[in-house]
DNA sequence: CTACAAGATCCACCTGCTCA
DNA sequence: TGAGCAGGTGGATCTTGTAG
């Protein structure tokens, strides 16, 4: 440990002191063990050595202070000072860190700002905690709303799980990982059924939460479908992916910050076996389902290493839905007829047809930026702002590498498709504001009416500004149109009841179950999909494929 | 451009302590 | 008791990622 001798300047005075004041010479070890009882036993069942034991104590005297302090020290050391006895490692969410820290009386904080060199006034975090430790700790994801609670009530509890699942595994296996995540340890199998039970009441209490206010909606049955998952099989397809997506994560060009961001999401889904509960958006923003409190990384992961995590399922989503929403929405025929001929096979796709407008080259390493280009078209973002985002300019570039010339740009923007949409969308605006909401007539009576919001940013700094507010409501709207066109799905679904959905992404899912049970259902699920399109007019087709 | 979640970091502001 | 400063807190803004 780096910092052992460090602290060891500020504490081993006190501790000598101590030690003077009862001079029992008999067995110092021991000793020292018996005067902070509590707190040694508790490092005793989770399996720390007497040696590191002994150590700590000498070391930190002051860690017998604070009960939540005496865990997390607990948690950490068993990392940081791993030994032979001790082998194991513990991944805990920065957040209860932080939150422990925070529990920390002002002189225990003084303690180790002095003992780890820390500036006055610079909080303690979590980074820092782990910085000190050198340990692999990473910090996990928890819902800051939620935190506090969570820690409360999960800390004392984990750590009953963790001494009774390290007693039963005493003398039948050598290794015994268990891991916090979330502050929710994955389980021993003996306790897997406990677990299982536990989680079909927490979709049950989840699903009567969101009832009184979502049950009239019409997207009440693929919430209650999506939140009465069969977490065992979740867990199994995502246990069995795992070395895949480790691979996939590596192979991915990456910086190292999202690259650790990455490992540290697939680490929370490997030893979660949490189900995944998902709800509309709570600040009513949205009417988009996502998933909730944790259950999110998933979601969060790059593409790539998700489909790897999922192999061996369906995945399927709408082809260039929300373009295809909006040339529906906005009357734009041109755009309409073009989407038309390449779902039927006639024409090629839009990103093609753009790129040969641009004279951009087939690598498809434009396609991306296109892609992100032509969504905020749709969205109602300015002229100026879509030229920076072409061009290379300003902010918003995400890391990318590829910039349309001025020429290129020229190019693209006369591209007729284009002008139209950018037409349409103008008159959109226009028409929402001048309305004060958007109208959806093909929806359910009452869930057709959008009215104006304003965005986060708006609402903060630029609280008049109508426009921003415009756009807005048009992307609710659209959005609530691709949610309304897979609501067929769930009926499809409900006739395969192997099958199950392990993950849901606004304009696609992710299904799990036998293989000859996938294949014939995917048909099905196509034809119900499309065939809810056609009846709208919408110029787009459900995809699916397996993943390999 | 929209929406979402979580983490990191900075800074304004508040609290509470010390000292004259 | 008020000036001044140290230390802590919470909000804003940034970042990462996802989906269109």
């Amino acid at each position: 440990m780096q910092n052992e001798t460090q602290a060891s300047d500020v504490t081993d005075h006190k501790l000598a002191h101590q030690r003077n004041k009862k001079p029992v010479k008999a067995n110092r070890e021991k000793k020292a063990e018996q005067v902070i009882k509590p707190w040694m036993e508790d490092l005793k069942l989770l399996r720390i050595s007497k040696e590191i034991r002994t150590e700590i104590l000498s070391k930190y005297p002051i860690l017998k202070e604070n009960e939540a302090f005496r865990w997390l020290m607990a948690y950490l050391l068993w990392d940081g000072w791993r030994d032979k006895r001790t082998p194991e490692r513990i991944v805990l969410p920065a957040k209860l860190v932080t939150f422990v820290v925070s529990e920390w009386s002002a002189d225990n904080k003084k303690h180790w700002r002095q003992a780890w060199g820390v500036k006055a006034g610079k909080p303690i975090t979590a980074s820092l905690m782990f910085q000190q430790f050198s340990t692999s700790v990473l910090p996990l994801h928890l819902n800051p709303h939620r935190i506090a609670e969570t820690c409360r009530t999960c800390l004392p509890a984990c750590c009953n799980l963790l001494i009774e699942a390290r007693t039963e595994h005493l003398g039948t296996t050598a290794t015994c990982p268990v891991y916090f995540v979330s502050g929710r340890p994955a389980l021993t199998p003996q306790h897997h059924r406990k677990v299982l039970q536990a989680q079909g009441a927490m979709q049950a209490a989840h699903l009567e939460r969101l009832r009184p206010d979502y049950q009239r909606r019409f997207f009440w049955p693929l919430l209650e479908l999506l939140n009465n998952t069969n977490t065992q099989q979740v867990s199994t397809v995502l246990h069995d992916n795992f070395s895949h997506a480790q691979e996939a994560l590596s192979k991915r060009v990456s910086n190292s910050a999202s690259l650790s961001y990455s490992t540290a999401l697939l680490l929370q889904i490997k030893h979660t076996s949490m189900p995944v509960l998902y709800e509309p958006s709570r600040k009513g923003k949205s009417p988009r389902i996502s998933p909730v409190d944790g259950s999110g990384p998933a979601l969060a992961l790059p593409k790539e290493v998700r489909q790897a995590l999922m192999r061996g399922c369906w995945e399927f989503d709408l082809v260039s839905a929300q373009l295809a929403v909006v040339a529906r929405l906005w009357n734009i025929e041109a755009l309409q007829s073009f989407l038309e001929q390449a779902c039927d096979g006639r024409g090629h796709s839009i990103w093609q047809e753009l790129m040969d407008a641009a004279g951009l080259p087939q690598n498809g390493s434009y396609k991306p930026l296109l892609k992100e280009f032509v969504y905020a078209c749709c969205y109602g973002m300015r002229l100026p702002a879509l030229k920076d985002l072409l061009l290379g300019r300003g902010k918003n570039h995400n890391g990318r590498s590829v910039r349309l010339t001025q020429s290129q740009y020229g190019a693209l923007m006369l591209h007729p498709l284009l002008r139209e949409l950018l037409k349409a969308r103008d008159n959109a605006l226009a028409k929402a504001e001048q309305n004060g909401k958007v109208v959806v007539p093909f929806l359910p009576k009452a869930e057709q009416r959008f009215a104006l919001k304003a965005t986060d940013k708006a609402a903060k700094k630029y609280s008049n500004e109508r426009r921003a507010t415009a756009r807005s409501a048009l992307a609710c709207a659209s959005q609530a149109v691709e949610l309304w066109l897979l609501m067929p799905t769930v009926e499809v679904l409900k006739r395969f009841p192997a099958t199950q959905i392990i993950a849901h992404q606004y304009d696609g899912f992710t299904v799990a179950g036998p293989e000859y049970t996938l294949k014939e259902m995917a048909p099905q699920l196509i034809k119900a999909v499309d065939e809810q399109m056609r009846r709208y007019g919408i110029a787009s087709k459900l995809d699916g494929k397996l993943l390999t």
